[in-house]
This record gives C-alpha cells, structure tokens and sequence, in this order.
DNA sequence: GAGAACTTTCGAAGCGCTTCAACACCGAGA
DNA sequence: TCTCGGTGTTGAAGCGCTTCGAAAGTTCTC
C-alpha cells in the first residue's frame, strides 16, 4: 500500500504538504504543487479512508435508507437512487446504502461515524425515524413530505400541484367529471404522504373548477383493468382519467383506450410517472413526468449544502409540469 | 463522542479489554465482559468505522456496482441489490453503493481502501472490469455468467438449464412448436450473458425433444402485442410459448390468451421472472422463478466466505424450478 | 513446594491521515 | 541595518481503534 509518507518522500516533501496539496487548504507554490501531484500519479496514490475519516471527523460518505422492497414504483424508487449517488458523487461523496428501514439503521451508520449525513426515503406521515433523526447530530434530508412540524428538510415532487395541473389540463380539453386512478389501496390507506397529497391536490382543483372529481384506489397488477371498468360502469359520465400508478398504467391506458372506442367517446388520459415510463405506454397522449432522478439531485444536493455551509432546514417541492401533446399544442 | 477510553473508564479495565470484549479474539472472565458490556450498553458506545478500519485494516464494507438505469428487469436488480444488502448485514457487513459503472469506480473504492471486496452486477461477456478486477488486491464477485477463462467467482441463475425446463414442461402439455419470446433486441444484440444462456438451453433442449423451437426478440413495452402477434401469424403451428421479458410479460399473456380464445387453441405460456412479478399477470398457470434476491444473498455469502477462509474462485449457478400450477400437478 | 502451563488482563506501539503552532525565508518599510 | 508582515513549509500531536508481547495471577504436575 502506498501511504502518503511515500508520496512526501517521492516528492521531497513533508507528509503535511502532501496534505495540503491534496486539500488546498493552505497555499502551496506551484513548483512543490507540481512535483507532490507528479508524485501522487506515479505512486498511484490514493489516501486511506479510514485514516482521513479519523482525522478529519469526516467521512465523505451519505447514508440513503431506500425502500428495497418490490411493489410499486420500482421505477421512480431506482431513478431517485440514481439521481442521489450520481449527484452525490458530484459533489464529493459515496452513497451506503442502508439495509434496513429502521430507526436503528440509522443510529448504527450515524453513531458508528460511518456517514456524514442520512437521506431517508418513503418517509410516512408521522414516521418514527423524524425523531430518530432530529435526535442524531448528524445533518439530514428526507426525501418525502411528512405532516406536521417540519424539523428536517424535505425534498420531493410537489404532487399536489401536480394534481391541479391535470385537473386543468382535462378541464381544458373539455371534460367535465374526473376520476384520479391511484395508488393501490394499501398505500392510501397507510396515508403515504404523496399520495394524499395528489388526492387532496386533484379534489381541491375540480371543485374550484367546478366539475366532479372522485378518487379512486387501484391495484398495480393487471387486477387495474377491474377497478377501471367498475369505475367506468358504475358513473358513466367520467370522460377525463388521471393515473398515478405505474404497474397498473398500460392496464388501465388500454382499457379506457378500448371502451372510448366501443362507446365512441371521447375519453382522455393523464398519466403521472416518469417520463421513459409514459413513454413505453402507447396512445398515451398527455403525461406529467416524475422527475425521479431530479428528485434525488436535489435532495442530494440540499444536504450537501447543508454539510457545506450548515444552512437551517428548508422544504424544496419541484414543481410538475406536463409533457407529451400537451406542451406542444 | 463516545470512544472506547471512555468505555474502559466506565467499567475500570484498560482499552485492550474493552476492545477484546467486542471482538472476542481473547478469552475474557464472564465477570469483566458483563461489566464491560453493561458500560458498553450505558454510554451508548459504538466503536468510530475509520478508526477500526485504520487499525485492522478491513472496512466491514462491500462496494456494489449496480446498474441502476431503468430499463429492463427493474425488479430483478432491486431484488438482486436487497438480496445483497440483506445478506451482507448478517454477515456484519454494509454496502458502498458504486456510482457509475466503470472500471475507475471499482479502483476508487478499493485504491481508498473504502470495502474489503467488490460485488459486480450485469457483467458482459468480455468485460473490461473482468481485468481490473484481477489486478486489485481485493477479492470480488460476478453477478452473472462471462464467457471465458473465469478467473473471478461468479453466482448467477442458470438460465440455460431454465430454457431445458421450459421446454421439458411445454413437450409434456403436449405442444411440439416452440417460441422463445426474449429480452429487447439490443440486449440479445449485445450478447448479454444470460439472453445467450437462455436461448441456448432452449435450442438445445428443443433438439434432443425433437421439437421446433424459435427464438424471438422482443420490446419490453406495450409493442410486445406487435412482435407476438407476428410470430403468431408468421407461424400459427405454435402453441407453446416461453416468455423472458419483464415488461412484455403482461402484454404477451392477454395476447396469447385472446389469440388462444379466438382460435380455440390449447395455448401455453411459461414465464421466466421472478414469482411476485409472475403473480401479478392473471391466467399464467406456468413460471419459473428467477429467485433474484437469493442471487444477491448467494453472491453476498461467497464474497464473505472468500473474505473470511479466502476460498478459491468458484461458479454458483442456482438451479431452475416451476412454480405455479406445474408444482402441483 | 517449585516450576510448568494456563488464564486473564494490560501497556504501548502503531494504522495513515489532518491540522495547529511554529519556523524559515523573503522583500518592503523605517 | 533592523524589524515587520507575508508566504511557504515543516514537525509533531493527536484522531480512536486493534493487536502483540508481556505481566500478573491461578491451577497443575511431579
């Protein structure tokens, strides 16, 4: 192993201007600059991270608690992950991944100063882990949008918006009864936070619209063609659709796409997913893109800030925007 | 910060003791560890990661190269990487998420002396990461199947033995015309491992049944309907389909069943992909499982038992097996 | 009853790096 | 010429842990 008294002995240095090179925190001519650099490559040098964390009571590494399990969103949840180790990596840092979503997960990786910060994805309402956090003194950033007290940044897509923005897009193109064909039941009935927030988004916008809205639960699985045509069946009148359901997406478009034809209607979608996603669905003319991967650059890039400059927590909501026929009509 | 001095004091016994406690490498009377684990307990002590890893020059940590593009087989990865995390923790070991997919990557984290060994998904036929690997000083394991000299231990599921198992299963439904409906061009193009492994396993077995057998790229999106009704037409004397593509799935099976109705054919469908992925497509009577998380957990063991009896190099293949109605007829 | 053979505990030497205080050197101002 | 403020560089003191060699205490064995 090469160490850094190699290098300072290659170059004819002392072992604490190789040190300063390497960190620029002191000024160093660029003659000795040159020849320390000149020495680290040709020693193919690169400094212990065991020993700089030790020293420097930093680790240059980020926790991420990720939701691992398989379900729905696999997609969003990838791309999120993505854009933080990318992003992270921009600014210095690697990602360890944590392995289970607990509390004590967190304490572990944070006590054991194996990270200098925690990102905290699929937060709930009201998730034990807030607290979890606030007591750490590690800095920290959720990726989600708890209710109540907000004690730690948040960093998410803004769904509510979102929920008005397809709501005015149908409104516009002439619909006058809505249906919103959501997550599955399970996830709106433990209050995820996205999901309520697109409801109460899409519910507020139909009524001061004034046209009917209803929200609908449904299966991520192939199951979606059911609960569509119950919906369908059970109030003919609903002409303008707004999913946010990936699995049950290609489902749920062919569906509508085929009753609109037998009734000669004019039915319409809005999808809601990452835009690789909307785009694997075909006839799908109007979608608001997901913007996963930016979702976790900015998370990545508020804590980085945070561990920068220990600026005070901030809530950062990235605003929807549709894609597709839409932006080009 | 607590550290360990502060542990020592606590329980009046010296540094060594404490750290003997937690690693066990010395015989300890149960009266000293009691007291030491109870001051352990009491100040909530958890030993600094950098500093161990300073001192004993291991990490306890496993850098993960994953291909986290969204693409094919989302929940194959996710499975394969929670696998891996999983496992690793039982192991006491946690997970360097790898930020791009490079040979530089892997030389950062192992050059930082950030991991103790490497674990790497997706691997190509002749992969420039093959060599870097070699040339590291760290021990590393392959998630799949290169071609060639395998001078890296690899885990992977033995998808040629899968594409035998389908066909033995659809020869004894009775259907002597086969068709292979596989991963997206570009992935068959590219020669990935595992598209290669498949079709041949499923090409020979069809020879030694004596049975016709094709083999078909296919979309992983909604145009899958496309391809499968071409093949369909092409030639209708298939009845026996085998299907690996994630995202065509769905597609594929309404497909084949309307098709099948219309015709009033006996038709068959056998998937490849993992259970819960199977489970959610309606009226699939017939799947294997790609057991995607216990490649991860079987890749994990291995790494750590190199890391801890620093075994030979070795190729896992985990077997095929159906699920579905097959298991129990 | 003395030495061998354990068992249990401790002291101290690092591991490779960062960083502070201090030093050497330089040209400029008095 | 002497001092002063910069600039560039260094020595040494840790950071918190592991681990080796040895000491101290205990039990056997002949």
């Amino acid at each position: 192993m090469v160490t850094i008294a190699d290098v300072a002995q290659a170059a004819g240095v002392s072992i604490s201007t190789v040190s300063y090179v390497m960190s620029g925190k002191r000024a160093i001519s660029q003659e000795t600059r040159d020849r320390v650099e000149k020495a680290i490559d040709n020693l193919g040098f690169s400094p212990h991270a065991g020993a700089r964390s030790l020293a420097s009571r930093s680790t240059n590494v980020i926790g991420l608690q990720a939701p691992l399990r398989t379900g729905v969103d696999v997609h969003v949840v990838m791309q999120i992950v993505t854009g933080v180790v990318t992003q992270a990596r921009k600014h210095g840092y690697d990602i360890l991944l944590l392995a289970s979503d607990d509390s004590k997960a967190l304490q572990r990786a944070a006590k054991g100063s194996m990270v200098d910060a925690l990102l905290v994805m699929d937060v709930e309402s009201d998730d034990p882990r807030i607290d979890t956090l606030s007591g750490l003194d590690h800095p920290s950033v959720l990726i989600g949008l708890p209710q109540g007290r907000r004690a730690i940044p948040c960093v998410d897509f803004d769904f509510e918006a979102a929920g008005w923005l397809a709501v005015d897009r149908l409104v516009a193109l002439g619909h006058r009864r809505l249906a919103l064909i959501g997550s599955p039941l399970e996830v709106m009935a433990r209050h995820t936070s996205y999901a309520d927030r697109l409801a109460r988004g899409f519910l507020a916008a139909c009524e001061a619209n004034g046209v009917v809205g209803t929200v609908h639960a449904c299966p991520s699985t192939a199951e979606a063609v059911t609960t569509v045509a119950d919906v369908m069946t059970d109030d003919p009148g609903i002409t303008g659709f707004f999913v946010h359901n990936e699995g049950a997406l290609p489902h749920v478009a062919t569906t509508i796409a085929q009753r609109g034809r037998q009734r000669g209607d004019e039915l319409a979608v809005v999808a809601l997913c990452p835009d690789d996603v909307a785009r694997s669905v075909p006839g799908l003319a109007d979608s608001i893109a997901v913007p996963a991967e930016a979702i976790g650059a900015a998370a990545t890039d508020m804590i980085c800030e945070i561990l920068a400059n220990g600026t005070k927590p901030a809530v950062r909501l990235l605003p929807p925007a549709l894609t597709g026929d839409a932006t080009t009509s």
